[in-house]
DNA sequence: CATGAATGAGAGTTCATTCAT
DNA sequence: GATGAATGAACTCTCATTCAT
């Protein structure tokens, strides 16, 4: 599905609106007033408030899709780089598009689910804990990495703990006194911090590593 | 400030709705239907709707105080234990209450933020940092925990995970193969695998034991 | 029909509020804030609001019956003076009840009358001229009144003149310069200005006597 | 500020309504009826029901601008003439749009004044004095008027006498037996009364003329 | 192809009144 | 006799969408 600059322009004011006010809290006056187009013009593009939404989706899933598949085959990483460079993969995507894993999470949130949206999430999911599979099940036959590692588990604690820090991230910047930082240096500065933390996490839990260290 | 059992009535219908589809997606006359009660009478107990949600917050706030100071207080436990204990109500309290959790969730994804329930969660996240911190610190003067860690990103964690598993459990039962469970065994069932993973985590990442274990 | 201390309370709040925001413009709520009762109450002791204003005209109307048939009964005034001191009495009544009269302008304003309180004005508007017939039918009679006087209009001037000075009073007050003056002054100095005003033009345009005087 | 045609129709149903029931008791629901648009054109064409109103007030005041100004231009009248035209002109006004001018007398009545409404209302007056102003003055330089003319009370008896037969003309109608004259033949004889009326009561008291005549 | 006018449904809230006590 | 709780209707206004051009 293409989606020409005008419906490009819309969607992407309807991905600021929608993560600021939820999809309810947003009005088509809204998207159209900032957008600077006519109110109809969102029924005209895209027939309705919800399938904009959906195109929404559509165009960021197919962005994402792809990028993560290289990771794995380079041959000259051990897994644990792998699992590093995702992680770092994952943080930058999630911290690079606020806006719309804001939506995505609060899509997550509704128990009135748009099927179209539904399938995208779950079919992204799949994928991510595929890919993440072949990459830890390596590891494994290598010795590297733990036996009985729960990967829905290790998923939900990196999305979770990114996502929490993006939801959370003023109260953040409040209690460990950075508010001097400027937008850009406090979200270089969180994502330093996710990807230590994340990296860290994961290495104790996931690898064999640190019984040869210590 | 006290409620009626009327009020309560509405605000617990209100708190199932606005978790299912949100605040600005729940009309009152979708709560005056499901809780059986005239429309006028949402603004007739609250003065609005807006109201409303704030009296929800206040009633599950002040629910959920002074229900970690006791952790703290028992002297016969080790540091790690209280920090075990202190996951596992953590996860109850999560898991129990994942209606308003959900709605907070949300809430805080929310640019527009009510500043009443904005001034709530930021007051129940420094209880809870506090608390956590002298948790914490005991441990590391005692030397079962380690030196630098950052509690900021340990408690996104905790929630973060917990709160990512209840948003993508519907996913994590699908992917697990666990839909023969009824609900209430997979609410069990999800409990006692977060609080394995959790507690995992944490020791690893927090205590010095594995050292010694290892 | 007589009224009970409360209710009495009642109207008079209601007479003040109708004056300044209008009947339709009035809710039994504000008039049950003001007067500090439930607000049941005005149902419980009226009846309907629509029965409070009838009470209210009822009220009103009574005690402005029969204070001025003794003007006419005093042998010793002369028509002329007759009609002055009626004059006065016109301003005193209408100045010293300015929200009642307030409220009873509207009402004629108005096109969906109530009967009950039409039937009143019209009464006591029949009342009024029927006594200043007598008046001015007696000065004819004596020579000192002009024949082919328009009571009616006359009656109009002098009761349009008082309301439109009351109506527009803020506006007299700063075309005027008499923003200095309390309430209680410019009250006081405005009936003055209206007394010689409409006396001047009774005189003028009912008597005979400035023929002589000139 | 320009208005289309449906605008127009409103403002005129508008107008009707609120002249015979009140600002506050006609609904928006009466006038798309009586208009017969659909409701939500008040709020779509004027944004509410206050700036529907407003632009009543906006509509009828540019209208009577620059209408009286000519009066006094014309050099061949005497300025007891000029009197007379201006006041048939405000008889023909006022009588010619009775609804307009009901409802800024009960707009005058109110203490909750809407600002704009009251500044037109204000500046209205003030032109109006600042008019007379010059053609009484005038008529005082060249001996012909009276010295000490208050100017605000003459002013408060031309409208207050009009507005006062406006609102009553029902009752003058039937005190006078005129039931069988039709609507219109009754606007006529009324406008010819108060024409009559008003210019005695002007002459007797403006005017120096009678000194000489009798 | 694109637009601004127009729509009916539904939003939250307030209304005058009634009911049970 | 008096009250506060509760009601359903009506309020103004905004909503997403459709229509005529």
């Amino acid at each position: 599905m293409e989606y020409n600059t005008k419906q490009i322009q819309i969607i992407e004011v309807a991905e600021r609106l929608f993560a600021n006010k939820g999809f309810a809290g947003t009005s088509v006056r809204d998207i159209a007033q900032e957008a600077d187009i006519n109110v109809s013009m969102i029924s005209y593009y895209f027939g309705s408030k919800e399938k904009l939404i959906e195109a929404l989706f559509n165009v960021r899933m197919v962005e994402s899709r792809s990028r993560m598949e290289n990771i794995l085959q380079n041959e000259e990483l051990t897994p644990l780089q792998k699992v590093n460079i995702w992680i770092d993969t994952v943080i930058d995507r999630l911290m690079g598009n606020q806006c719309f894993y804001n939506i995505m999470m609060r899509e997550q949130l509704s128990a009135e689910r748009t099927p179209i949206i539904s399938d995208h999430i779950l079919e992204l999911k799949r994928r991510n804990i595929a890919l993440m599979n072949t990459l830890i099940t390596a590891g494994q036959e290598s010795g590297v990495f733990k036996k009985n590692i729960d990967l829905g588990l290790m998923t939900t604690t990196l999305y979770g703990t990114i996502n929490q820090a993006i939801a959370t991230q003023d109260f953040y910047k409040k209690i460990n006194n950075l508010e001097a930082l400027s937008d850009e240096e406090f979200q270089i500065y969180l994502k330093r911090k996710l990807s230590v933390h994340l990296k860290s996490i994961f290495k104790l839990t996931v690898s064999n590593e640190h019984h040869i260290q210590n």
